[in-house]
DNA sequence: TCATACTGTAATAATATCAATTACAGTTGG
DNA sequence: CCAACTGTAATTGATATTATTACAGTATGA
């Protein structure tokens, strides 16, 4: 899995946290502890799919411009980490002459394929939205001193 | 995805194509596409858990103990990859303030956790067995002309 | 209009991870 | 004893990832 989904996912519940939605790049690089220069080329790409919208200049930043109840982290997957279940690695090698070595690829490929289906699915059952009030219900929890493994 | 749960399949499927379930780790690198060393350290991690026996010495080598039909990818990525999903790279700090950045690492282990567990039924629906059954199917069609995307 | 505070983007450097290779001790069959 | 194996660890080399730097472009407000 790539670390910019996490980065994307982490910085739109920041957003959604915020009253009005906004924060600049250096805000946001901050409370994810990464460089403000990686998170501008996160939100740069949310930001072409229509989740977030920037202002340049003095006093600008990322605004959350969707419903993060809406957007679902299957939505952020597609986005950033589109098939990044399936190693760089293969075995095998089409050109042999082993029935097995020969289809390996092809095989390895289509189950892959299903396996990211799958977390799909699931990603799609989880919205940002859900994921802030998780955070904040475990936040109360532990206020009263109920806190435990947080579940969603 | 950890590549050595690539080799690991890879080689049970070969074992299981073999007449006499038998391979040395020469051959069956030779087949994966990498060195023998790297087969041996996977295949011992395979014989610990019983799905491969191996002997020492001269016309020694791996041969298949388990019934390919009852393993499932699921019993190999638990053997070789348990926890690969997630991300080394952590976004947020416990330590921190925000409620947001404090309890990210939380909240992006339980939707791994999660994540994996769909991946792990995905996967114990398919064994080894049949992937070497699909890989000969698609073996001949493709000898009747009829090759195409293979589906598991 | 100028200084300030931002984003956008690319290039580079530092670090971590992954795979190949080498090496050698231990085992077994002939 | 020799040849052909596995088991395992150490080293090297290749690749991928992350941090950092740099600077052009843009908006704001004094």
């Amino acid at each position: 899995m790539n670390s910019e989904f996490i980065i994307a996912v982490h910085s739109l519940v920041l957003l959604a946290h915020r009253e009005d939605g906004m924060a600049s790049s250096e805000e946001i690089a901050a409370n994810v502890c990464t460089h403000p220069a990686r998170v501008r080329k996160v939100l740069g790409c949310l930001r072409k799919l229509g989740y977030v919208s920037t202002r340049e200049g003095s006093g600008g930043g990322y605004r959350l411009t969707c419903n993060p109840t809406e957007v679902t982290l299957a939505d952020v997957y597609r986005a950033m980490s589109a098939g990044s279940l399936m190693p760089n690695w293969c075995s095998g090698d089409p050109e042999m002459d082993c029935m097995v070595g020969s289809s390996m690829q092809d095989v390895m490929n289509s189950v892959f394929c299903g396996a990211e289906k799958q977390l799909e699915a699931y990603f799609s059952n989880i919205t940002i939205g859900g994921m802030l009030s998780n955070i904040e219900q475990g936040q109360l929890d532990a206020a009263g001193g109920r806190a435990g493994p947080i579940i969603i």
